[in-house]
DNA sequence: AATAAAAATGTGTGCGCACACAATATTATT
DNA sequence: AATAATATTGTGTGCGCACACATTTTTATT
């Protein structure tokens, strides 16, 4: 009736062996008789043996300490709530002995993040999570983790060629292509359409411009190339050009809708749209930030997709604290869904982060996404 | 530097008692002094003490089974992937000796889910999963639960005055208020609309009557009562009555969409609405059966409202056994969000489902949701 | 004051596994 | 054949907690 679970001491006692020899021979380490390994290895043919995570555990009581390579979230509050979904990581992990260690860099500047870098290898973490949004910058950094067999994650952005354990993130091109969905829905021509990058480094994060790509390829498809895509790119907030070229795109007529790359551009293209008075234009941005919740609430923001950076880094560090705790070998793509916010569906969205915030739902155990 | 956990014989040590004592002050069994209680509790005040769940699993080596009293998944594919999510769950949580033990009832028949549930009480289980959908029929079972002090949760269809441990599912109302929202998008007047409940037991079952009442409120918002809803309810596969109706709906010039309220009548809708050759039509329904993403690539389903059962599944039997292993209380209102699927997007979740079914992300710990 | 009863406290064991180390069996060397 | 060297196997311990049980201290009773 109630089954038991076949342990290592059963084995032992199936084949006629000590639990040592058939420790020896599940861990195959030290030396076993052929005699004794064919004993063993036909009991373990007969029956399965699921090894006790639970006390495996107990035994050996070692930590980790996991490194955060980050952007500094306070000048970006994506990474603020990415940073939050970590340290709920942490909490879940805690009876595991896992650690977080954060290393913000800053976001537009390279010597930053390598300095970072640098102090990420010197603290000899046991894993560590990046966003390597410096792509240059980011290869020798991937190259001594390797030397020094630290398993990394990456968050964001993908480098295929890095041998990451695992990427965490969205399918950027289709994300693109799901903005320009949105933004096509039931319009017709003659239309123009805006892509707004609002103080990106475009040059060193290809990260935009694939959301660009997908945009730009979708709105062709759907208009046969006669509607006119336009694309503008903000460097600082006292950028005067972008100003001028931005008032010229909003006067125009034909405007129907605007998309933002990025989720506090999404906030500041809304209050610029908003100054204008110009709220029949389509706005498609990302992210649940509370400022674009609001405005999405004003009907100055249309659509916005979710990144779930909260879950994301989540699933980061879980699957760093998985290959630690566990030796598990993560999914190699983790790509999250392209999710669609809407005002009607905002507050199912909302209230449950919400529900997370008080910390009511930490389980112990994982939910799959 | 490595601070190591503060255990119950730290406390013993630095109280100057017994471990034995500590025990007994923590789960306060057993007689102790007021003197030793006094010395312990004034340490308990100083140190933060977080026992180490994994050690007081592993001694205590009891099992928990969980009764399922939900549809026969070979009626409707949506509760055959709300099986799924159970078993991995069940998967998930094998370390902890969680079974589940399923009891199918048929949908369409009230004394079928009597039969099943009175067989849950019967099997004494430590806790239950049950979708309530006869309301009248489920009360007395609940009061049997409560009497015998079996936990259980409430999926799909809530019953607040139940005292369930917790409720999982979506809100409705507003469900049908983001489909009438993509529904509505870029449509104008003279417009009419259908919804269709497909082999459903309105009469009992509230639950498609709720996504009904979001959908007309929405509409009649939008389009100031000017625009023509019109509900049909197919009662069975060969409902005459019904393919008239519908036949009539669908030659009507102004029909602009048509909203189902179930997943399986997504497909069957899709179908006739392919056979009828009204593809101009926008079809909103839910859920990714299969049939429907291909129908929806097939451009004749525009939307899906994704209920995520199978997610919703998983969290169920998570909360009960973590609320049945570490005594740990859920959140009482679980609601999902309500996740819009169009073309751009289905891939992408697709693709994260197939990589769920290959079960390599299985984690031995929580991702929040 | 001696004993019994009750109260308070301390000790020991097992949960399943990993790993160190002790013990035994086998083979090599002189 | 005796000893050393090596190969193989078995035993013991700890991880942190819960719980059973043994021991000690205090209080009640005669």
């Amino acid at each position: 009736m109630e089954k038991k679970n076949f342990r290592i001491k059963d084995i032992a006692h199936a084949s006629g062996v000590s639990v040592g020899t058939v420790d020896r021979v599940l861990h195959n380490r030290g030396k076993v008789s052929a005699v004794a390994l064919k004993k063993v290895m036909e009991v373990l043919s007969k029956n399965e043996y699921k090894p006790n995570l639970i006390a495996r555990l107990l035994g050996s009581n070692r930590s980790y300490r996991i490194a955060i390579l980050l952007p500094d979230p306070d000048q970006d509050p994506y990474w603020g709530i990415a940073r939050l979904g970590m340290f709920q990581a942490e909490n879940e992990w805690q009876h595991y002995n896992i650690k977080l260690v954060t290393f913000p860099f800053e976001m537009l500047h390279k010597h930053s993040f390598e300095k970072a870098a640098a102090k990420v290898l010197e603290s000899r973490p046991d894993g560590v999570l990046i966003a390597p949004i410096f792509y240059h910058e980011t290869l020798p950094f991937f190259e001594a983790c390797h030397q020094k067999k630290i398993p990394f994650v990456l968050f964001n952005t993908n480098i295929k060629e890095s041998k990451a354990l695992c990427f965490i993130g969205q399918d950027l091109y289709q994300s693109g292509r799901v903005a320009a969905e949105l933004i096509c829905m039931g319009q017709s021509l003659p239309a123009k359409f805006g892509v707004l990058h609002v103080d990106e480094d475009l040059e060193d994060s290809v990260h935009f411009l694939e959301k660009e790509k997908g945009f730009k390829e979708y709105i062709n498809e759907t208009f046969e190339s006669k509607a006119d895509v336009v694309s503008l790119n903000r460097t600082s907030s006292s950028d005067f050009s972008f100003k001028k070229k931005l008032a010229n795109l909003v006067s125009d007529p034909h405007l129907k809708g605007v998309f933002v790359s990025s989720s506090h551009g999404t906030t500041t293209a809304a209050t610029l749209l908003k100054n204008h008075r110009k709220n029949n234009v389509r706005l498609v941005g990302y992210d649940l930030l509370k400022e674009n919740t609001e405005y999405m609430k004003d009907g100055i923001i249309d659509f916005l997709i979710h990144q779930k950076p909260q879950q994301q880094a989540f699933l980061g560090i879980s699957c760093l604290a998985n290959y630690l705790v566990f030796k598990k070998e993560a999914v190699h793509m983790n790509l999250f869904p392209l999710e669609i916010v809407t005002r009607q569906n905002l507050d199912s969205y909302v209230k449950l982060s919400e529900q997370k915030e008080n910390g009511q739902n930490v389980t112990y155990k994982p939910v799959i996404i």
